[in-house]
DNA sequence: AAATTTGCCAACCGCGGCCCG
DNA sequence: TCGGGCCGCGGTTGGCAAATT
């Protein structure tokens, strides 16, 4: 006999969550706590599975979630805690307090992989690729440390334009293009920088006009892509949270108002 | 400037494990 | 012990934005 559907999907909304829907989620649980997901929609008034709501708050509206780049520590430390646990994204998010394992599982596949291919590991094995030794005189870099393999990058990109490695999906293949070359260090090194410089980009800083959330959170950055003016009412997920403290009691949230506004710092 | 490709990430799907009656 | 129900996890997809042609 076949698993019965977690809950009734006809009828069920699916997709993107709109910001009334965040709300409603939002504050029902922070008024009320988490005991049953598949109630949870029922009684905060939402047509959407409990799956679907527990996936929400999980990776997108709790409160302490760190939200921004990864750093080239966390790089490094995620590649070494997949190499002892393989994919257990939620034992390697464990490891990262304020991260989602989906967060952590989608920077692999989009980020990490990539730099280990560029750098001749296999992101499977973490073991270096030696498909190319019987191709050419192609040089392999292998070095476990993220930080200085960059590093060694930025040194020899100034190197003679013969021996660019250009990835493909088995197999690296050497070519002598020189314009290939100077694009490949370009975007490895531009990637590092990018993540350092998330951070210096939110000069804008916002404060929670609730009293509650303001002896929480000194400081909530502000999302260099929202645009919300002071005393806008807008959802968690549109915050990137300054936590001092990763363990946040929830009875702080208990007299939070049913609306959140914004005010500009001073 | 328009069309196409690529990258990113939020959200969904289905399975496995755990709990409880 | 068994079966049903729920939760959590990992793989995958879809859609949007940015980059490229």
């Amino acid at each position: 006999m076949g698993r019965k559907p977690c809950c009734e999907k006809i009828g069920l909304k699916r997709g993107p969550w709109t910001i009334e829907e965040d709300h409603r989620l939002i504050n029902f649980i922070l008024n009320n706590g988490i005991h049953c997901w598949r109630v949870v929609p029922k009684l905060a008034g939402l047509l959407r599975c409990g799956k679907s709501c527990r996936l929400r708050w999980i990776n997108y509206l709790r409160p302490d979630l760190k939200r921004g780049g990864f750093t080239d520590a966390e790089d490094d430390r995620i590649m070494e805690l997949h190499s002892q646990l393989g994919n257990r994204w939620s034992k390697i998010a464990s490891h990262f307090p304020g991260r989602t394992d989906n967060e952590i599982k989608n920077h692999w596949n989009t980020k990490i992989k990539k730099k280990m291919k560029h750098l001749g590991l296999d992101p499977a094995t973490h073991e270096a690729m030696d498909s190319i030794t019987d191709q050419t005189e192609s040089k392999q870099i292998t070095i476990p440390n993220m930080c200085t393999t960059i590093k060694e990058k930025e040194e020899t990109k100034d190197q003679p334009k013969d021996d660019v490695i250009i990835e493909t999906s088995k197999t690296l293949i050497v070519t002598n293009n020189g314009k290939e070359q100077a694009e490949n260090s370009k975007s490895l090194y531009a990637e590092e920088v990018d993540i350092g410089s998330l951070f210096e980009m939110q000069d804008k800083e916002i404060s929670i006009s609730s009293s509650s959330f303001s002896s929480l959170y000194s400081n909530i950055s502000r999302s260099e892509s929202s645009s919300y003016l002071a005393g806008d009412s807008i959802s968690l997920e549109q915050w990137d949270l300054d936590i001092t403290d990763p363990l946040m009691p929830w009875d702080l949230f208990a007299n939070l108002g049913d609306t959140l506004f914004l005010y500009d710092k001073m």
